[in-house]
DNA sequence: TAATCGTGGTA
DNA sequence: TTACCAAGATT
């Protein structure tokens, strides 16, 4: 039975699994991604904090682009936060744009520029945890150490029969163990690809093609037609529902927006003013929704101009992984006397309050749902005043 | 330990 | 349409 724990012989599963792996790796894996092919660490390292939980094809078009504006680390390093926020905009999880600014900045300050080749001090840096610090060493550094991402829990879950969400501690501590027993001794970069590759590719999600895997004979799932069950399903629970207004309020040529807090969501991206506190859902067409959203945006820009219009937009519902989000934008025009000094605008301006023409607002990194808001209302590019998104 | 943190693709 | 979740880390 394969419950003895020291049932260990020559052939067994866990003792050619690597070799399988990376047999299989050279003949049927991916080896023309654009981060493949290099022995740059910092290349290495953009591509894996770039697919922290993010899919290969979003992320192809963010890194080229990535690439050619910061070409180095020390170039990422000296660049503006705005910057880096810019061109992560649209990714998502903007924690990773912040620490992966900050990491750069700490190897050039106290790693000479160059990132460090052993797992345990990749994993001190920060964005870096236990899974990535792992990759970047193997592929950069030949090291010794194995990964833990979402493709390797599948694999492992099924191969070897795991029973229990990979999410919880305990499950994961086991997984951990067992990975790192089946490390090789050598050809680490390709093991390590290999473990992505079968896991994004044969043993998918939806439906794996267990007919051309090489644990197609000893997978535990597969044998006990288990593929669709493993690994466990995370337990689902009801999403909240969030509601809240945001304010364009025009000026002239230029709309207000501020910075984002780090902590909370869409942490350093610009966005449009909040209503706060939020207001209830069943106040959309209550006058004193309109009284409050009124004495809110004279408040925000009391210093140009008062209020001359304000018409609702049409809104719209962002979904997050936990927690779905109403979106309800109103127009807010202040009077064109005082609001179409460039000077007057400009001078209302702080470090997380900016007046943006539509060239800023096209250059600044923006949450997804309020790029699509800018892009409705043509704040971007030429900016002619049309509103195509009334409500 | 559990919650938080985005977005877009897929079934 | 809804549900799920992808090269996870941080607090």
């Amino acid at each position: 039975m394969k419950d003895a724990p020291n049932d260990i012989t020559a052939g067994t599963l866990a003792d050619t699994f690597a070799q399988r792996l990376i047999a299989w790796q050279a003949e049927h894996g991916r080896h023309d991604l654009p981060w493949q092919n290099t022995r740059d660490a910092y290349r290495i390292w953009l591509s894996e904090i770039m697919l922290q939980q993010t899919q290969v094809a979003t992320v192809i078009p963010y890194y080229g682009r990535f690439l050619e504006r910061f070409p180095d680390v020390a170039a990422l390093a000296s660049a503006p936060q705005d910057d880096v926020m810019a061109l992560w905009s649209g990714l998502g999880y903007y924690s990773r744009a912040r620490n992966l600014h900050r990491c750069a900045q700490v190897v050039v300050e106290t790693h000479g520029g160059r990132f460090p080749s052993d797992p345990e001090t990749l994993a001190t840096l920060p964005g870096i945890g236990r899974s990535t610090a792992a990759a970047i060493a193997a592929f950069a550094y030949d090291a010794h150490a194995a990964i833990l991402d979402g493709n390797v829990k599948r694999v492992l879950a099924r191969v070897f029969g795991i029973e229990g969400f990979p999410g919880t501690p305990k499950i994961e501590r086991e997984m951990w163990t067992l990975a790192e027993s089946l490390l090789p001794q050598s050809d680490l970069p390709a093991y390590t690809q290999g473990m992505m590759d079968l896991g994004a590719t044969l043993c998918a999600r939806g439906k794996p093609r267990c007919g051309e895997c090489p644990f197609d004979s000893d997978c535990v799932a597969h044998a006990t037609g288990r593929e669709r069950t493993l690994p466990t399903s995370k337990p689902k629970k009801a999403q909240p529902e969030r509601y809240v207004d945001v304010l364009v309020i025009r000026a002239g040529d230029r709309v207000l927006f501020e910075r984002r807090p780090d902590s909370g969501i869409w942490g350093g991206l610009w966005s449009l003013p909040e209503l706060t506190p939020p207001t209830d859902a069943r106040d959309a067409d209550d006058a004193l929704l309109r009284e409050r959203l009124t004495g809110h945006a004279a408040a925000l820009g009391a210093k140009v101009g008062a209020v001359q219009s304000l018409m609702p937009l049409h809104g719209l519902t962002h979904v997050f992984t936990h927690f779905k989000l109403h979106l309800r934008p109103w127009m807010v025009t202040l009077s064109a006397s005082s609001a179409t000094s460039a000077t007057a605008t400009a001078s209302i301006n702080e470090a997380n309050r900016a007046w943006l023409d539509g060239e800023g607002v096209a250059a600044a990194g923006l949450p997804s749902p309020i790029r699509k808001i800018a892009d409705a209302l043509s704040l971007h590019g030429v900016s002619d005043g049309q509103l195509s998104l009334p409500a």
